[in-house]
DNA sequence: AATACGTGGTA
DNA sequence: TTACCAAGTAT
């Protein structure tokens, strides 16, 4: 037995994955795979669309801009990524200028591209670059995954994007071409390590990092999720899922569970001078080291105006702005009231509100802050009409 | 293994 | 409006 992985779209095919999980190294017979690479290349060169973060045909990447690309498109489209992609180079052209920028400030740029733990493993990886890697990257996937932020995809992506690695980075691109390719019914996530071992046995020997985009490329512009554009793709002749007239079905997935709601009240404290009471939010979890509006915690009920009235930060004439904010998060709905008031420069804050982790913020100075979307957004409702 | 972790776009 | 989706990682 040599792992032979038998393609045939009548569903026997998971029992050849199956083995070839327990045996990675064993030498794959698969009847199409030998033509992926060639096609799929091929259209890679004439449809491949150029973005900030990739080199010149045949030119070689930039790790540090592969890196940060591959960090800021995580669960985030191309299009949100370009404009965060040309500031953060443009204020830091390599590795070493971003290490020696303070947190906060690498936060305040990232603002606005949400999963906060990216920009603070972002940071940290800069650093552990400089001070354990002399400030280069390491050149190869099993380095590259030791480092904070990096991994088993990202780590894939440079490894093959900018050192020409011959491993395989799987992405949700990769993986919906691959279930595809191969009709691979099992549903996402458990089908992951079957649609890794499919996608390595695609790879080529040589331009993998070129192979790497342009299924990426593929999956992001052809093999689009809901209605795939079959008759534009390269490998249309070898899939699978297209013979058997099932492919906007592929991939699938266990459906998720509901999004609890949670509710807070959040409290504009507006100076006399018009500075905004900002506090800094604990350093890990949610929104982690972001700036926030001082507010109660989101619970599964909304406290009660008296309530609210103990916890504001300074005693004041605090009027309810009408109606309320809502903002999704990836694992619950958010619903918060927000409060206003006036608050003279001496008026005494309350203990918690007098902390250093409270600061009075200038409005004009708001947009350079490291305030998260939902917070943007609470503000701009708390001083709308003033 | 399952859950925490953002946001904006699209149908 | 609801629901799903987008170049995942850490724990």
């Amino acid at each position: 037995m040599h792992g032979v992985i038998r393609v045939d779209g009548q569903g026997t095919q998971m029992a050849g994955v199956a083995k070839l999980q327990r045996r990675p190294q064993a030498t794959v017979r698969n009847p199409i795979a030998r033509d992926i690479a060639p096609a799929l290349l091929g259209w890679y060169d004439r449809e491949r669309r150029q973005m900030p973060w990739r080199a010149e045909l045949g030119e070689r990447a930039d790790p540090y801009r592969v890196w940060l690309s591959e960090i800021m498109l995580q669960q985030t489209t191309v299009k949100t990524v370009t404009p965060y992609f040309e500031a953060f180079v443009a204020r830091w052209p390599d590795v070493r200028s971003l290490a020696d920028t303070e947190l906060e400030e690498v936060l305040a740029a990232w603002a606005g591209l949400g999963y906060y733990s990216r920009a603070r493993n972002l940071h940290a990886c800069a650093k552990a670059i400089v001070a354990e890697h002399g400030g280069r990257f390491p050149k190869n996937e099993a380095k590259l995954l030791e480092l904070p932020g990096i991994g088993p995809y990202t780590a894939a992506a440079i490894a093959s994007i900018a050192f020409g690695e011959r491993v395989t980075p799987v992405d949700g691109n990769v993986e919906r071409v691959v279930s595809r390719l191969f009709a691979v019914r099992e549903p996402l996530p458990l089908s992951k390590p079957a649609l890794r071992s499919l996608a390595a046995t695609l790879t080529p020997m040589t331009r993998t990092g070129d192979f790497a985009q342009a299924m990426m490329d593929l999956g992001a512009t052809v093999c689009t999720p809901k209605s795939p554009s079959c008759l534009m793709c390269p490998l249309n002749s070898d899939c699978t899922a297209r013979k058997l007239g099932i492919e906007a079905r592929l991939p699938a997935r266990t459906p998720k569970g509901e999004r609890p709601a949670r509710f807070g009240i959040a409290f504009i404290a507006l100076r006399e001078d018009g500075a905004v009471l900002l506090r800094k939010r604990p350093e890990n979890g949610l929104l982690g080291g972001m700036l926030e509006v001082p507010s109660t915690d989101w619970l599964d009920m909304l406290p009660s105006a008296t309530d609210a009235m103990r916890i504001a930060p300074a005693k004041g004439d605090w009027w309810k702005v009408p109606s309320t904010v809502r903002h999704v998060f990836s694992h619950f709905e958010l619903e918060l009231v927000v409060y206003r008031a006036v608050v003279p420069f001496d008026a005494p804050l309350t203990f918690w509100a007098d902390q250093p982790r409270c600061r009075w913020v200038p409005r004009r100075d708001l947009d350079s802050q490291a305030l998260p979307s939902v917070m943007k957004k609470v503000i701009a409702h708390g001083l709308r009409e003033m």
